[in-house]
Formats: C-alpha cells, structure tokens, sequence
DNA sequence: TCACGTATTGATAGCGCTGTCATCGTATTC
DNA sequence: GAATACGATGACAGCGCTATCAATACGTGA
C-alpha cells in the first residue's frame, strides 16, 4: 500500500502552511496566484489527494449526494440514475444510492442511514413520504430533490411530472383513435401507478367509456410475462375490449405477445399503449404506442439542482415539470 | 437539524469512558454484560448513531464496498448490482458505485477516487483491467473480487463464467437442432462480446459450419432496434443464414421482431438464440431461447466473499464459477 | 505468600483536515 | 504622513472516533 500524502507534506514541500494549502484547494481565489502555483505543483509531484473522510469530520458535511429509489433494475429508476451521475461523475460529489424496495419502513431506515453522513444533498424518488420521513428530510439540512412525479407541498425542490395527466392524454389518445371499450393493465400498484389509474379513469368516465370491470392488475412487480397474463385474464372475462393502456411498457409487450398468441390483431382487434418509452417499444412489430417520460433528463436536472445550490449559483424554479409526451404509433392506429 | 449525539455524551450517560462505549459498540464480547446492558440503554434514550468519517479518520478505513461496472442501465449489470446490495443492505457497509462506460481510463480515474477512501473492499466487472488498474488494485489493501466473467490470474477473488464456453455451448445447440448455417449478431464488442464470438467461432468450426460473413456487428450499444437492422442487413447479404446466435437479448428480441416484419418465420425458417435470458424472452412469441446467467446470485456471491474476508469467517474457494446454462426455447426447434 | 497472568476499564494522543481568529505588509484615503 | 482598510498567510484548536498502552482488580500456582 502505498503511504497516503497528507496536505502537511505538501505544504512543506511549496513552503506555505498546511492551511494555506487547504485553502488553494478549495478556493484558488483566495491565494496569490505565485503561491498556488508552487501548492499545485507540490500537489502534481506528490500525488496528493485529499482523505474525504478527514475533510468530513472537519467540516461537519459529507460530499454525498444520497439518492433513494425504489428498485435497482427498474429501467425506469436506472435511467434516472444514469442521469444523476452524468452530471455529478464530473463533480467533487460521490453518490451513494439506497433502495427502497418500495417499503416506507426501509425508506425511513436509509434516510437514517444517509441523514448521520450529513449528505450534501439528497434525491429522493416519490413525493409520497411518510410523516416520520417527511420530518427527517425537512431536518436534513441540505437541498433536497423529489424525483418521478410533481405534486403540491415539496419538501424543497422537485422535478418530475404528472402521471395522472400523462395517463390521461394517453387514454384520450386511445379514444381518439376511435377505440371505445378501453381496458386498463397494471402490477404493483406503488403511488405512481395509482395516479395514473386515476389519469385513465378519470378520462375514460369523461368521455362515458370507463368500465370498472375491465380493470385488471396484481400485485406482483410488473413483467413481461406479467402482461400478458393479465390480457389473457381481461380477454377472458371482457372479450369486448378493444384496447388496453397498460401501466408500463413490460406489460405493453407481454399484451402484445399475447395478443399475437391469442391470435387477436394489434391494431384491429385489440390497441395497445405503454408508459415510459423504452426503446424496445419503436422496435416492436407493430411498434408500440407508449408515452415518453424524459427519465434521463429528470435525473440531470436534479443533480444539477442540488448542484447550483451547493455551488452557489441560481438555481432556477423549485418545482420542474418535464410532462409527458405520448408518442404514437402502429399499435394504437384504430380499431378496424 | 437535531444535534449530533456524541460517543462522549453517551459515556456520560451510561457512567462510563467513551473508549468503552466505542468498545461496547464494536466488539461486545469485551466488555462486561452489565456495562454493556447500560451502555446500549444509554444508546437507545439518546439515539445514538456513530459517524462514519470519524470512524473512518481514527481506523483509516471507510465501511464502504466500491463497486465498478461499465453501464448502470444494462440490465446485466443492474441485476448483479442488486445482488451486492441485497447482501450488503444489513451489514455495516455501504456502497458505493462507479460507471466506468466501457472505458479504460474512466475505470482507472473511479478506481483512484474509490482508493482514496480507503474501501473495506472492492467489486470490479470483468477480468481486463489495464496495467495502472492491476497495479491500484494490487495495492489496494482490502479484498478485491472480480466478477461477471472467470478468468486466469485473478487479482484476488473471482466469480463469473466462461463466456467463451456459454457462447460455445449455446452455438452447440443450434447444430444439435439441426441449424446448418448459423450466423452471429452483436453490438458493442466488449471484451466479453468477443469472448463469446470466439465460443461461438470456435464450436461452429468444428462442425465446420463457420463462415466469417455470417457475422454482422456494430459499435453502438445493442438494443433491441439494433438487433432489427442487424438481422435485416445479414439477411440481406446471406438469405441462407438459418439460425442467428444474438449476443444479448436485446438484440434477439429485435431479431424476432425483424424476422416478422420479414415474414421469416422463427423458427422454422429462423432459430433464434439471445443471452442473459431476461425475463421478457420466456414471455415472447415464440418463446426465445437464451443462455441463463445467474447475474443476481454472482452479486450476492461476490459480496458475501467480501464480507467473509472481513468479518474473519471462512472464504470458501477464491474462484468460482457459475456457469450458464442454455434455456432452450420455441425460437431453436429447429429448421422445417 | 508472592510473582504473574487475565479480564476489564481508562488516559492519552492522534487520524487529516478546516473554522476561527490573529498577524503582517501594502494600498488607500484625506 | 497618519489612520484605515484589505489581501494574504499562519497558529491554534478541535471535528468524533479509535489505537495503544497503562492501570486496576482479581485469581492462580508454587
């Protein structure tokens, strides 16, 4: 193991104090231009890099940007993610990340756990915290960012959209299309699912189509082979339906495999719209209409929040709603 | 923010000096139960929680598991990812992860960045690491363990497979069923793309049916539309290719999508064989074949070895493998 | 009985860095 | 030219914890 460099040596190496150092690091500004040039130069020759830990302890503040989803291998979550760390790969910021499991209890537990490394700032996906959370993120003392969905009362900042509108523009789409007995496919019903159950209903009752009965969802966590167990399900008992929003797009291509089983055409028979967008979605055949949700961006602009705070600059708008675009294409073309 | 419980101010409460609270927290065993029982009631009135960078700065060691891969989307790394977390979620560590994006020199800066925290272990996809990378991680003074693929050599620990055999062994398959003129699809050929073109290579020669054009790749990232047009441009040069052996999933997915809008029929005209065996490829019509890679289980194998080296138990063997094992599917059975 | 091990607890001194003053020299003002 | 402000640097202490060694009490064997 090679010895660590510690700032005393290369302040004895530039000739300053240790301070000195610390503070040409941290604020270049504040040195004579001649004397930082001889700090970094020691700094070059001996390879120094500062212990993160020692520069937490005295300054009271890790640089941690905690973030907290739900699931690891959710496509939706880890393009968000991948975002979060483009902009801060590039940043004096580490991120350290939980997961959920969407347990409020283990949500709660790894807010504990980041709140006591005194984090610079925090992401955290939902805005459906609990009381206890709620109180232990508006005691965290730095900035903190609400992910996936928008809604009233952030904690501090926010960025996402809304999933009952999205939803809702996705069902009018179908209507429009001239589908008229839309059915409705969800798993795991987390919040966000909820709220775009509530979208679909919501616009299917305004325009008389909303059928109770042609709802069909589980509570086990969406899949491809979840989807088409559920419009096998929907067909059985509603047979009449002609098109299906589904929850996300897993279950829009499990729909679609079973359709294509089931030997029912996509569009004709049966239209079918998925939410999220992935890529697989375009290359499906027939392609799949889903509604587009700017994942990565939503994952840029929250770290770059945290980031313009931290850095002192403006930060722009608290609250950012990135909307929702429904992106159509040959699967929900119209019934025949 | 609520103030920080000290280690002091619980020594106070519980009558006793702070090192024998650090003590009573560490190593119980060393300290009298009934002290002990006083020092936990002391813990739990005042809330206590040890912080980290403290800790970190006196042992000059951070309970944090770095954890390097090249893509925190592709799937194949987020469900090893997974596994890590999941057994390392109710230990004393943390993690800590670093996307490397296929680079060399990304790899070589995040390992230096994890370095420098000094981490009770470390996790690194893939067995090519550069020259400066062995060296850091030869250095690195805490258990190392590469994943994802087996290899000689090891730095330390490793867990994976061949991907050379599972490659080898899918291709064997295709001939078994019949396939005589078998192609191969990839994208992005990382190192362990090429280790299973060289499987594939290898066991279609032997039965003498290799032919170099029958190889379509691409540099861009695979997914599932890169699978389509693949597929459509080896077609289009080789119309008597019969079966394609896809390097992931996604690109088999888009095969079969492809060969549809082609009216290729699969797997009578067509077999089609992915690898990784995501959930969706059970699901699809037909079902596709692929090769199972036990990704969350190397995640949980791999941080388990970590922490039996560092909590004094028995490792168990340095090197293991996982094997793969081919899921033989509708989209193999054969030519008509 | 006495030297000596063992179990338990404590005192001391940092780990490497930064916050908070203090110090010193130079520029500015009238 | 004296008073004042300011820019640049340094001394000192301490962040919260633990490694190391010392101290104490108690038992053990010859």
């Amino acid at each position: 193991m090679s010895k660590r460099v510690t700032l005393a040596e290369v302040a004895a190496r530039a000739g300053v104090s240790p301070i000195t150092v610390s503070r040409a690091l941290r604020r270049p500004d504040t040195v004579q231009a001649e004397t930082r040039a001889r700090i970094d130069a020691a700094v070059a020759e001996l390879g120094y890099v500062p212990d993160p830990a020692a520069r937490a302890l005295a300054t009271g503040r890790a640089d941690v940007i905690g973030v907290l989803i739900p699931s690891a291998t959710n496509a939706v979550f880890t393009d968000v993610l991948s975002g979060i760390y483009d902009c801060l790969a590039e940043s004096r910021f580490d991120v350290q990340y939980g997961i959920t499991r969407y347990e409020s209890a283990t949500e709660e537990k790894l807010l504990g756990v980041f709140l006591r490394q005194r984090p610079a700032g925090l992401i955290i996906a939902g805005i459906d915290q609990t009381e206890a959370a709620r109180r232990l993120l508006d005691r965290a003392n730095c900035p903190v960012v609400q992910i996936m969905e928008t809604g009233p009362d952030p904690v501090d900042m926010m960025v996402g959209f809304s999933h009952h509108d999205a939803a809702a523009a996705a069902t009018r789409h179908l209507i429009d299309r001239g589908y008229r007995r839309p059915g409705f496919l969800g798993a795991r019903m987390d919040p966000r699912t909820r709220r775009r159950f509530a979208g679909f209903r919501a616009e299917a009752e305004a325009h008389g189509v909303f059928d109770p009965d042609r709802v069909e969802t589980t509570d086990t966590p969406s899949s491809v082979g979840g989807g088409a167990e559920l419009l096998r399900a929907l067909l059985a008992r509603h047979p009449e339906t002609d098109a299906v929003f589904c929850n996300n797009d897993d279950l829009a291509l499990g729909a679609l495999f079973e359709a294509m089983r089931m030997g029912v055409s996509v569009p004709g028979q049966l239209g079918i719209c998925g939410f999220n967008d992935l890529e697989m979605m375009r290359a499906a055949e027939p392609p799949l209409t889903s509604v587009r949700t700017n994942r990565f961006e939503m994952g840029t602009r929250a770290a770059e929040m945290i980031r313009a705070r931290l850095e002192g600059r403006a930060t722009g708008p608290a609250l950012v709603d990135l909307g929702a675009q429904v992106q159509e294409r040959r699967s929900t073309q119209g019934p025949d």
